[in-house]
DNA sequence: CGGCCATGTAAGCAACTCCTTAATTAATGA
DNA sequence: TCATTAATTAAGGAGTTGCTTACATGGCCG
């Protein structure tokens, strides 16, 4: 029982956690590519990109093309509004909390100048 | 060389990426809470939580302020802007590229037409 | 001060991650 | 058909993760 998440917003917030999947992406954003061209620059071996390839692939981030004997991949964005939404919704609860919160600090500030001088009124 | 990246981006994404943390970053949407209350819904033993919590504090995504024996959280937002950011930098980028792809097929699709149909013209 | 709180830290274990090299599959072209 | 090219799968190892059960820390109240 360990770091096994299966519900799909784990598996694609796992696929993000990594800079060379991430990498990955980004190289896919300028144009699809086969595996060969992803793994040149990137200083692994070929199996470890099939491997990163294939934990994307699982998160639903790309799509791999079995043309010929060239893979060649694109990217999906849909999970990437799920993790969006998820985000947004729960900033927007954060945010709200904080102007909640600052208004209580300036509250609480302006009280406490009330009380250290209290002659100045 | 094996599961750690330090950057903070990627620190973000897996602190996100398990449905504990996630509950408790939701728990905590609604207000601070201490670590007892925090362990108490998610039938995980007390140092389960704290352990989570200190991932979460790592990320950046929350404080432990600790007032008195109760350690309240509270969290933050910074780090979420950035996930944010990269996000929509990313979808707009291959939303963009979707839509050529689009009008490229639409196009295709035009000339094959053009082509099965040569006296329609 | 000494016994309770609530919490964090340490040690240990099973499962997982990410990498490697070696073997395998699959399509091309002489 | 057989060597070549492109990529995945298999097997194995170093390091992490996430959980557990003890143990340690630190503030409260009798």
């Amino acid at each position: 029982m360990a770091a096994g998440a299966t519900d799909e917003l784990s598996l694609v917030f796992h696929a993000l956690a990594d800079p060379t999947r991430r990498a990955i992406l980004s190289r896919l954003s300028s144009g699809e590519a086969t595996a060969g061209e992803l793994a040149e620059p990137f200083a692994i071996s070929r199996p470890a990109v099939s491997q990163h390839l294939s934990v994307l692939e699982s998160a639903g981030l790309i799509d791999r093309n079995a043309r010929a004997q060239w893979r060649t991949c694109t990217i999906r964005t849909e999970p990437l509004d799920e993790v969006s939404a998820w985000i947004d919704e729960h900033r927007a609860l954060w945010t709200e909390r904080f102007e909640l919160l600052d208004e209580r600090l300036r509250d609480l500030k302006q009280k406490q100048q009330e009380q250290d001088n209290p002659q100045n009124d």
